[in-house]
RNA sequence: GGGGCAUUCGUCUAGCGGCCUAGGACACCGCCCUCUCAAGGCGGAGAUCGCGGGUUCGAAUCCCGCAUGCCCUACCA
C-alpha cells in the first residue's frame, strides 16, 4: 500500500481565514499530488430509496472535485444491510445521477478495476480484513448476549453514565466461551479500542479531535461474518484508492472509529471532506415532509437539473463575488472544497423556484422546447407531431411567465384547444356595457378577416385606430378581446398571440364569444 | 448522559483586524415599463454579526466562558 495519499493539506487553525488562504493557495500543491496520486472520490449511497438530494449534492461535490482534478468519480452501492436494502433503488439513484449530469466512471453497472462495486459482493474482501485484525489481535470475538449489553446500557442510563460499551467481552475465559458457544452464543467481531485521543484533518471543518475514551471496542463484522458499515468503508476506501472521502457531517462520529481502523490495518487513511446538512426550517435533518425529498420528484415537479444543481451548490458554498448563476461546467472550475461552509443550510423551496426561473429563461428556444414538449404531453395537452413548429411558437411566447416544466400545459393549452368556448362573464362591465362590447367585438371579428398580413405589428395598429374610433380606451378594447380570443385574462401579449393563434383560430373563437355575449345581454 | 460540530437580515450567503453607519441574492413592499400576466429596471424595509467577558488604538473577524441548535452515541448505513 502506498503510504502517502494524496490530500489537501490544511493547517491545524479552524479559522475561516486560514482555511480561505489554504484554499487560495492550494492550487499548485493540488496539481503536484494529483500528478503523482490519482484523484479517486467516492459517492457511498444505500439503496434505501431513490437519490435524495442531500446525497445529491455530496454528489455533486464529489463529481466536482474529480473532475477539476482530472481524477475519477467512482459510485459504490453500500447493500450490506440486507433489512432496508432494495435493488430497484438503485437504478432510481442512477436516474437521478443521470439526470443531474453527474457520469460516474466507476460503479456496479459501468465496471471498473476495482471491482465489484456492490459492498454485498465484497464480503470476502472485508472478511480478510477482519481475519487480519483478529490475528494481530486489535479485534477479538465477543461472546456477550444482546441482554447484557442491554443491561449494560440500562445501568449505564440510570447512573447517568455515558453509554458506551465496557469491552466486557473482552476477558472471558476458555472455559466461559466454551460454554457460552455451548448455549448457542454467536460472537461478533469487536475492534479492540485502546483509549487513546483521536484525531484527523477535515479540509471543510479543520482538525477534529476525540478525547481517549470516545471511541469504545466497536462491532465489526456480525455473527454470521458479515462486515458493519465502518469496517466496509474503511476496507473500500483502500481498496478502490480512494483519495479523498467527501460526504455528510453526519458520518464525523464514524470517521473517529475509522481513523482508528485504518491505523490497525496498516493503512493510511485518505483526506476527509465533511459537508454540512441540508436541514428543514426547523434546522434538522431534511426529510420528506419539508418538501420534496427525492431528485426524481424535482425533475416531475418541472424543475431544471441546471437550476437544482445551481441551488444545491450554494448550500454551504459560495464562490466569494457576487456571481450565483453556476452551470455544472463553470461549477468544476469554480468549486472549491476549501471554501465550502461549516454550518448547515436550510432548504428554502422559493430560492429553488428563483433558480428554476433563471434557467428556464437562459435556455435556447429548441431546447426549452424540447422539454417542454415531453412535460407538456404528460401533463395532458395533445400534441400532434406535426405541431412542433406551433408549439414552439407559442413557447417563445410563454418563456418568461414558465416557472416550472411541468406548468407547460396548463400554461399553453388554449393554444391547442379548438373548441375553446370563451367565458366573456370574465369581463368587467363597467365602462362597457355586454351589448357594446358586442358591437365592438363584431368590428373586431371584421378585423381580423380583413387585416393584412395577419400579424402582431399590423394587428396592434388597427386594433388601435378601432378603439380610437370607438372612443375607447385600448385596454377596454383589449381585454374583451384578449378573454374571446383565449378564454383566459392573462395571456402573452395579446397581438403576438395573436399572430400564433391564426387568423382561423381567432375568428372561430371570436364567433362563440360573441354567441355567448349574446346569451350574456339576453339573460 | 457523553462526544463532535456549528451560530452574520425570515432564508442562501459575502466578510480573512481598520475598506462594515455589514455587501449580494431569494422572499416581501413600493415605483417605473405596460393591452393583461409575466419578465425587466429602480428603490424600500430587513442583521446592535447568539449572549457575556477578554486581547487590541481598533473585533462580525483573534481568545475564553455561556446559551442554543444539529449530528453521532446499533450485530443501520
Amino acid at each position: 500500500m502506498p503510504n502517502s495519499r494524496p490530500r489537501w493539506t490544511r493547517s491545524s487553525g479552524t479559522t475561516r481565514a486560514e482555511r480561505s488562504i489554504a484554499g487560495n493557495t492550494a492550487g499548485p500543491g493540488e496539481i503536484l499530488r494529483a500528478m503523482t496520486q490519482p484523484i479517486r472520490v467516492r459517492m457511498a449511497p444505500s439503496p434505501t430509496g431513490d437519490l435524495h438530494v442531500g446525497n445529491a449534492r455530496t454528489a455533486l461535490c464529489n463529481y466536482l472535485m474529480a473532475r477539476r482534478l482530472g481524477g475519477a468519480f467512482i459510485l459504490r452501492v453500500e447493500d450490506t444491510d440486507a433489512q432496508r436494502s432494495d435493488a430497484s433503488h438503485e437504478e432510481g439513484i442512477y436516474e437521478g445521477l443521470r439526470w443531474l449530469g453527474l457520469d460516474w466512471d466507476e460503479g456496479p453497472n459501468v465496471g471498473g478495476p476495482f471491482g465489484p462495486y456492490r459492498q454485498s459482493e465484497r464480503q470476502d474482501i472485508h472478511g480478510e480484513a477482519v481475519q487480519q485484525l483478529l490475528a494481530t489481535e486489535r479485534a477479538y470475538y465477543d461472546y456477550t448476549t444482546a441482554e447484557e449489553r442491554a443491561a449494560e446500557r440500562e445501568q449505564q442510563r440510570a447512573e447517568g453514565q455515558p453509554q458506551r460499551y465496557s469491552g466486557m467481552g473482552r476477558n472471558f475465559t476458555a472455559a466461559e466461551i466454551a460454554e457460552r458457544k455451548a448455549a448457542g452464543v454467536v460472537p461478533a467481531v469487536r475492534f479492540r479500542a485502546d483509549p487513546k485521543p483521536v484525531r484527523f484533518d477535515d479540509i471543510v471543518l479543520g482538525t477534529i479531535r476525540a478525547g481517549p475514551d470516545e471511541v469504545d471496542d466497536f462491532v465489526i463484522a456480525r455473527g454470521d461474518g458479515s462486515a458493519l458499515y465502518n469496517m466496509a468503508v474503511v476496507v473500500d476506501d483502500e481498496h478502490m484508492r480512494i483519495s479523498h472521502v467527501v460526504r455528510g457531517k453526519d458520518h464525523v462520529s464514524n470517521t473517529f472509529r475509522q481513523v482508528l481502523l485504518y491505523e490497525a490495518l496498516g493503512w493510511t487513511p485518505p483526506a476527509f471532506a465533511h459537508l454540512p446538512l441540508v436541514v428543514n426550517r426547523r434546522r434538522q435533518k431534511f426529510s420528506s415532509r419539508d418538501g420534496a425529498q427525492w431528485v426524481g420528484e424535482y425533475r416531475t415537479q418541472g424543475y431544471l437539473p441546471e437550476a437544482l444543481v445551481n441551488f444545491l451548490i450554494f448550500l454551504g458554498w459560495a464562490p466569494g463575488d457576487e456571481r450565483e448563476i453556476f452551470s455544472l461546467e463553470e461549477l468544476v472550475r469554480e468549486f472549491r472544497l476549501e471554501r465550502v461552509n461549516r454550518a448547515d443550510a436550510v432548504f428554502d423551496p422559493q430560492r429553488l423556484d428563483h433558480f428554476n426561473g433563471v434557467w428556464i429563461r437562459r435556455l435556447d428556444l429548441d431546447d426549452l422546447a424540447k422539454r417542454a414538449w415531453t412535460y407538456a404531453s404528460a401533463g395532458g395537452l395533445e400534441l400532434r407531431p406535426d405541431q412542433r413548429g406551433y408549439f414552439r411558437s407559442a413557447l417563445e411566447l410563454e418563456y418568461e411567465r414558465l416557472s416550472h416544466l411541468n406548468r407547460t400545459a396548463e400554461l399553453m393549452d388554449f393554444f391547442f384547444d379548438d373548441d375553446l368556448v370563451p367565458d366573456m362573464r370574465q369581463v368587467r362591465y363597467r365602462r362597457h356595457s355586454a351589448a357594446e362590447t358586442a358591437r365592438a367585438l363584431e368590428l373586431v371579428a371584421g378585423l381580423v378577416d380583413a387585416t393584412e398580413p395577419f400579424d402582431d405589428p399590423t394587428l396592434e395598429a388597427r386594433m388601435r385606430a378601432l378603439a380610437s374610433d370607438l372612443g375607447w380606451k385600448a385596454g377596454d378594447l383589449f381585454m374583451p378581446t384578449r378573454i374571446a380570443v383565449t378564454g383566459r385574462k392573462a395571456t402573452p401579449p395579446l397581438f403576438a398571440t395573436m399572430e400564433v393563434l391564426g387568423r382561423q383560430r381567432c375568428r372561430e373563437r371570436l364567433q362563440r364569444a360573441l354567441a355567448g355575449l349574446a346569451k350574456l345581454a339576453t339573460a
